[in-house]
DNA sequence: CTTGGCTCATTAGCTAGGCTAACTACTGTG
DNA sequence: CACAGTAGTTAGCCTAGCTAATGAGCCAAG
C-alpha cells in the first residue's frame, strides 16, 4: 500500500462521480421499464422484500425499506386491498403483526421481477463477454458496499 | 464467439438481477444522504440537468428528466421560489422560455453536489484498490448502457 | 398486582411529485 | 386570414413520503 490515503481519498471521489452518474442514469431506465400493472414501484418493492424475507413485521419492513413506519402503513395496506400481502396476528406479542405475501403476490412478484429486469437484461446480452464479467465483478462489490 | 445466444441471454439475465439488485439499493442509500437543505432531490436533478445543460426550455428539460411538462412547471416553479432558476423570454418564439440557473443555483448545485457524493465516496475509499479499478472500469460501461 | 413508561401499529394532516385533460397564447402554413 | 399544431400552464387527481398524535399492549419497579 503506497498511495497515499489523500490520494486514495481523491480517486474514491472521482469514481464516486462517475458511478452515482450511471447508477442514477440506470435507475431512471429500469424504473420507466415498469409495465402498465396495478403496481407501484414502491409497492413491489416492499412486496420483494417481504418475498426475500419470508414474513417481517410492519416495522422491520419499513426499517429494510428505509421508510417510517406510517409511509409502511399505507404501502402495505395497498398491497393487501390488491391481495398480494396477508396480516397474520404475532404468535405471542399482540402489538405486533407478521406480513408474508400472498400466493397471488408471489406469482405476482414473479411476472414484474420479470419485466423488470427485461429492459437492463436486453442491454446487457449486447455486449461482449469480457465486459458482462467486469460488471458482474463489480456488481458483487457494489453490493457489499450497498449493505455496508 | 462460442457461446449461444440463448446462453448469453441466460447469464445476462442472471447478471441484470444481480446488477439491479445493487443499483436499486445503493440509489437508495445515496438518496438517502440528502442533506436537510430547502431541495428536494427531483429539483436538485432537474437544476443539474440545467446546469449541465447551460439553457433549455421546460419541454426540453422535461425530456431530459423523462417526466411530463406539467410535473416540470412545479418543479421549476420551486427553484424558481428558491432563486435557483430563472426564466427569460425565447429571443424569436414567444411561446417559449429559456431556463437558466442562477449564480445562486449554481452555487446551491456545487454544495448539494457535494454533500451527496460523500457518503459514497466514503464508502469507496475503503475498498482494495483492485476493486476500485474493477468499479471504474464498470462505470464506464455502465453509463454506456444507460445512454443507449 | 398495579402503575408508569416503553414499543408497535395506525390515523390524521401536511408537502412534493407524478399523471391526464383542458385551456391559453402563439406560430406557421395553406 | 383561418386553422392546425406546439409551448406552457392550470386544474384536479393519486401515490409517497414525512411528523405528530392516538390506542393498544408489554413489562419492570415498586
Amino acid at each position: 500500500m503506497e498511495r497515499s490515503v489523500t490520494a486514495e481519498r481523491a480517486s474514491a471521489e472521482e469514481l464516486a462521480k462517475t458511478l452515482r452518474d450511471a447508477i442514477t442514469r440506470l435507475n431512471r431506465r429500469v424504473r420507466q421499464a415498469r409495465p402498465v400493472g396495478d403496481l407501484t414501484f414502491s409497492q413491489l418493492s416492499a412486496l420483494t422484500s417481504l418475498q426475500l424475507a419470508g414474513a417481517l413485521t410492519p416495522r422491520e419492513l419499513a426499517d429494510v425499506e428505509r421508510v417510517q413506519p406510517p409511509t409502511m402503513t399505507k404501502i402495505v395496506g395497498k398491497l393487501e386491498e390488491h391481495g398480494l400481502v396477508a396480516r397474520t396476528p404475532h404468535p405471542t406479542d399482540r402489538r405486533q403483526v407478521i406480513l408474508a405475501a400472498t400466493e397471488a403476490g408471489r406469482t405476482t412478484y414473479a411476472q414484474f421481477e420479470r419485466a423488470r429486469n427485461e429492459w437492463l437484461a436486453g442491454q446487457l446480452a449486447q455486449l461482449s463477454r469480457e465486459e458482462r464479467d467486469s460488471l458482474a465483478r463489480a456488481a458483487e462489490i457494489l453490493q457489499r458496499v450497498a449493505r455496508g
